[in-house]
DNA sequence: CATATGACGATAT
DNA sequence: AATATCGCCATAT
């Protein structure tokens, strides 16, 4: 068949892609708050892929105009390897008022933001 | 199609 | 407590 026949439709662009779930989530975290990888794969459909959201975050965060320097991990500490943007990100969240300890952990009690609703 | 690779997370040593 | 291993799963090659 083609596309002029009248049952024709156009294959699904893109049905709701776990990476674009992903940066929608992202971009609702608000200032001075933190969540992690885990939370937010969780709230976009999958809590065993974790490791994606870090992997999209890599890939496509600064291109998209994401608040990555707001994702952390399970432990309240920043991801990145040393070296590479952990000192970035740290700056960015304590210039948001995100508060480490004398061991670079964030208070996930205090800081911590949950995509799924409650604060 | 087969492997390799992680900005993770949970468990085992 | 610190490190190693394993499960996961989207991309890369």
């Amino acid at each position: 068949m083609n596309r002029h026949q009248p049952n024709f439709s156009m294959p699904d662009p893109l049905p709701d892609p776990f990476s674009r779930r992903v940066k929608r989530i992202i971009r609702r975290i608000p200032r001075g708050r933190v969540t992690t990888y885990g939370m937010i794969a969780a709230d976009a459909g999958n809590p065993r892929a974790a490791r994606q959201v870090g992997w999209i975050l890599h890939a496509s965060a600064r291109k998209h105009g994401l608040p990555w320097h707001r994702v952390v991990n399970r432990n309240g500490r920043v991801s990145v390897r040393r070296g590479d943007g952990d000192d970035i990100q740290k700056q960015l969240l304590e210039k948001e008022g995100v508060v480490f300890d004398e061991n670079g952990v964030i208070d996930l009690a205090v800081f911590a933001w949950f995509p799924s609703g409650l604060t």
